[in-house]
DNA sequence: AGAATATAATTAAAACATTAATTATTTAGA
DNA sequence: TCTAAATAATTAATGTTTTAATTATATTCT
């Protein structure tokens, strides 16, 4: 079991799971659970934001993020404006309501960042974000491996 | 937004969002999902294992299992197997159905492994892996950071 | 202009995640 | 022993993910 283990995967997801606990805690005692928190502070960062752009921002995807921004909407933290340039686009924006909230919040998640940040040295933090993205990069590169097709190995 | 963007929760999921492609493929190719997967791969590593044991190899919650082993079972993958010495718990077994896919899948799983461990050094791997780990130990033992209740900031 | 194609958002269905509560059984302690 | 606490598995409710299909609007190309 020690190759399935410790691959790729498995790293990532044992360290998220480890990192996001204080996350989810503090989100919930706002009512807000981790995906609309990360809506909310794309949404934040900018005057329009169209769906298609909220997703890349986000990691969501644009179906994913109908059901999350439907629930933002019904309580009131962002609202949905009709492009009239081009009507098939939505511009999704930030209430004043969700701007109290983003005071309020914000500088607890920055703490929690930070505090994850001072566990190791700057330079081994730049090391594990560009490595990371080299593994990424490798991978996004060659998605077709030379592997059999499940008929053919059934065939054989 | 740089502070954000750049937080350990997205740079972790990002690294998953860019590597997990080509395991959904292959699982797709032999009608699995990726938990479903995690949970043979464990299942397939012993004998015998309690429901609460592989919670914690596959890091997913005893609630999401009933759910993934109830479509494992259906798909006759597994087995549910009262314990005679406490029966509360239940082992879960391999079927021989599942160990031909086994056979099959876990070499090319193994092949998604290696491309992507090959595309650093053995040194950056390691080091990445034990960046990780530090992180992760640090969140883990101050999940109670210093931050004001909700109320208390709203009667501020 | 008109048809094929592309794009933005949504819907639908099945699977999974998260939190809290529940049931059945076992263990520990007065 | 008898009861309180702990444990294993499950259920329930709400929210999210994934893939595929759908609707409406724009664009491109002949």
């Amino acid at each position: 079991m020690l190759t399935f283990d410790r691959s790729l995967p498995m790293i990532l997801n044992r360290a998220l799971d480890a990192i996001m606990p204080p996350y989810r805690d503090l989100f919930s005692r706002y009512d807000l659970t981790e995906q609309q928190w990360r809506v909310l502070r794309v949404v934040w960062s900018s005057d329009k934001y169209k769906s298609v752009d909220l997703a890349s921002h986000t990691l969501l995807a644009t179906a994913s993020l109908v059901g999350i921004l439907d629930r933002l909407e019904k309580k009131g933290l962002v609202s949905r404006v009709r492009s009239t340039t081009d009507r098939r686009a939505v511009y999704i924006v930030a209430t004043a309501k969700s701007r109290k909230l983003e005071k309020e919040v914000s500088p607890q998640v920055t703490a929690i960042h930070e505090h994850l940040r001072s566990s190791v040295s700057a330079e081994e933090w730049q090391l594990m974000e560009s490595i990371l993205t080299r593994i990424s990069a490798a991978s996004a590169s060659s998605v077709d491996l030379n592997v059999p097709a499940p008929n053919d190995v059934a065939a054989s």
